[in-house]
DNA sequence: TTGTAAGCGTTATCAA
DNA sequence: TTGATAACGCTTACAA
């Protein structure tokens, strides 16, 4: 398939020297105008295009800013993932995504593979303390690195306010006529769902309304939520308010709630989580809470950005809030 | 942040030569155990990692396979995405993802960027044929280029069958009682709704049945199949079973259904696309089609490792089947 | 078994 | 305004 078009070719065609190309295309020196048409014109003839790899062997930087997650089909993810292409648009960086699966999940092994390339920066993109399996590496590491979406001690992190979405929830039910609160929580090793769980409770607490010990644990899924709202119905009847750890539990939920004969949101209110595409029309849309990910993605860029340039790795923690979308499942 | 390590580094501290290292870590030659061991120690206590860029200087291939793609958080696109990781993974090469995204949706440059990484193939992950725009540089690229997801002209091409998914869903359905079928489509520029139209209208006329002439074009959305559903049963009221492009549209018509007071399935059956999560926990879980969008990745991958391998470049193309995946709202 | 030196394609430095 | 040359970090003949 063609053999490869070097600035030696091009030069060549353009009787100039490869000096001659290099400063005719990046502009780092003046060129006269006619030679910089003849450059450019064997340039277009030849197809060519410079070697990246070249170019950076003599600059220190290579340009590239790596991205390590677990899994891109995860919405969490791909969001995130979004977040951060626009934040590089336009940019001197460009993007290296690398994800565990091509790495069978050693995350060693991809860190070592992103430090092979000499990125300048990583933006680490989990919902599990992953990173402590491979801890030893990066607290010493020479790379600047930014956890986005995990609160990740001796870590730059930027993360979503789950907690304070939690307590919007309990704020918002209550306004809803909510005095009998609950929660249905997902898996519990989830910080997430602890911090949701803490901030619902604290709400609940100051508003002096008392709730359920049990907390419903179970996976992040629509069965989940059908299960829990039936048992919790059972154990507490007088229930009024639930909130649920996402989503897929709130369509659960609500779900279950109806299979009970209540009516929602007259009887019994419900609040998701994470505004997923079907919660707008569920049968009864749900009132959720939209993450700030592409948000999160920018920042995360733009903290890395800062971290590169003046070399200062100061271990902040930066929060963004989640926005509170009412639905019909929670008002009458 | 610490001055970058090299091989000369390594080769000093262990008291060897660079290419002694070189060897003791790819193994392209015998090193006595001895040496190696005092060699790995000091690439372990220098934490050095041999540099890809300067690695691939000399060898002609990069090891990199690119990916373009408009949006990563497209599922059909991550989900390919994770199919093609899953391809590489263990394997010679890396990928490189690209987004529309960064490049402000220019996919000349974006082609261009991955041609100064040398990458040694293309996947190209749409699902219009944005392709056109920047034609003349691939008919003549001297990078192979597989499409997924597209069937392009001129290009390798790896696609979902949606015209036996069209006919699979009109033998279903007559399956399960259907006798005037109806069909609401999706956008009308997309193949997808076209190849999907034709299979069901080409085994709807098999059957010896009529479907309505109307196509009821519109987004793949839930408001669309919502409205046209009640369009549709006011337009034929005697339909009783209604292939909708896509699962969102599904979702929609079910509801506009029940909504007129129609039962489903008992008295109009439905059956959706592309099997997204809420379909399998819809008030009514919906028939659907499963795209082998993984699969896709995979093979795609396989047929680009073969032609960079061979550098053999037939345009062939490449058709996977959807799954039928049946569910309540088709049958009683 | 190991070392020396040339070369990959580009850019920076120096000289013209 | 341009050209020659060294250098980037690694691999690989070739030599020892």
């Amino acid at each position: 398939m063609g053999e490869p078009v070097t600035i030696m070719d091009v030069a060549k065609a353009a009787g100039v020297s490869p000096a001659t190309v290099t400063h005719a295309l990046n502009g780092k020196r003046p060129v006269s105008e006619m030679t910089r048409k003849r450059v450019l014109a064997a340039v277009e003839s030849l197809g060519y295009v410079p070697s990246w790899n070249a170019s950076r062997m003599k600059s220190r930087s290579s340009g590239i800013i790596g991205c390590l997650a677990a899994d891109i089909t995860e919405t969490f993810v791909n969001q995130i993932v979004r977040g951060i292409e626009q934040g590089l648009s336009g940019g001197q960086h460009s993007l290296f995504f690398v994800s565990g699966i091509e790495f069978g999940n050693d995350l060693k092994k991809a860190y070592h593979f992103l430090k092979s390339h000499k990125v300048e920066g990583i933006l680490f993109c989990h919902h599990l303390p992953i990173w402590k399996e491979f801890n030893l590496d990066t607290q010493n590491s020479d790379i600047p690195i930014v956890s986005v979406n995990m609160d990740t001690p001796g870590m730059i992190s930027v993360i979503p306010d789950n907690t304070t979405g939690g307590y919007q929830a309990a704020e918002h039910l209550y306004g809803c006529g909510m005095r009998h609160p609950a929660m249905i929580c997902g898996p519990e090793d989830r910080l997430s769902v602890q911090d949701r769980l803490q901030g619902f409770s604290s709400r609940v607490t100051e508003l002096q309304m008392q709730m359920p010990t049990l907390r419903y644990y179970g996976n992040y899924d629509y069965d989940h939520g059908f299960e829990a709202a039936i048992e919790l119905m059972r154990d507490y009847p007088e229930t009024d308010g639930i909130f649920c750890a996402n989503d897929y539990i709130a369509a659960g939920c609500i779900a279950g709630l109806q299979n009970l004969g209540y009516e929602v949101p007259s009887q019994v209110r419900v609040v998701g989580f994470d505004n997923r595409d079907f919660s707008s029309f569920w049968n009864i849309p749900i009132t959720t809470f939209e993450l700030p990910l592409q948000e999160m993605g920018i920042l995360g860029v733009s903290i890395l950005k800062q971290v590169i340039s003046t070399g200062s790795y100061a271990k902040t923690k930066h929060v963004l809030q989640s926005k509170l979308i009412p639905r019909q499942s929670s008002r009458g």
